[in-house]
DNA sequence: TTGACAATTCGCGAAATGACGAAATAATAA
DNA sequence: TTATTATTTCGTCATTTCGCGAATTGTCAA
């Protein structure tokens, strides 16, 4: 119950939903999803931190940066439920679109003054 | 994105939760429920009244008594799939058989004291 | 070593949430 | 009608959550 409820916790918030959403077009570094949510940058850390606790990303350290991911999770437990789900219920969603088309914007404009090394995976 | 997130947020409570799964058995009136969960019949009413905003549970009122049960939602909308990925993720729960339990009892022994129509459907 | 920068942690206000009891509502029983 | 009972609504308080900026940590570059 305990571990159900620190997931449902997790997806309670618009944001988190955001983040697991475009997180699902790739990795992204934390300068990145910043930008994108437009909030400041302790505030997306402790948004990734839940998330993170919650067993719905992981992450990566990569030199200075530190990338974020959907975590791979079993398809059906209940992580992986909990992603698949929102995925299926939010394909269309203005908001996520919106938001893939901003982060496009974010990999495309900002290749240098953002996460420098992006893409030197 | 706002109606999945009424849906997220009423399942991030732990006694909702004890609700949707307890009601899973088959309606139960507002006064079997409060004796389920121990809170004062204000809270329990406003916790229903989430997972009814939310589309999780609809109501029905039989004389005296309104009786709760999981709406039938389709299987395959947010809020089917929300319902059944709770049950399979709960379904051995050690506080969801504690209540299911506790909730025999309660069908059990206080057949006249609570809910006196019960049955009467 | 020092400086710069990404990210996290900490501490604080503002807003949302969950609990209660009291009052209001609705429906039956006397 | 009046009284009783089940449920909901309202007002309040304590706790939690979300946001920020400041301070801290960790890593690379000079």
């Amino acid at each position: 119950m305990r571990a159900l409820l620190t997931i449902t916790k997790a997806l309670a918030d618009p944001n988190r939903i955001r983040l697991l959403m475009v997180l699902r077009e790739g990795e992204r570094c934390v300068c990145q999803l910043i930008e994108l949510l437009g909030l400041a940058g302790s505030t997306v850390s402790k948004h990734l931190s839940v998330l993170s606790q919650a067993g719905l990303v992981a992450s990566r350290k990569d030199e200075r940066w530190v990338h974020y991911r959907l975590a791979d999770v079993p398809a059906e437990s209940p992580g992986g439920r909990a992603l698949a789900w929102l995925q299926d219920s939010l394909a269309g969603d203005p908001q996520v679109k919106a938001d893939r088309r901003h982060m496009g914007a974010i990999l495309r404009e900002n290749p240098s003054a953002l996460c420098k090394r992006q893409g030197t995976r």
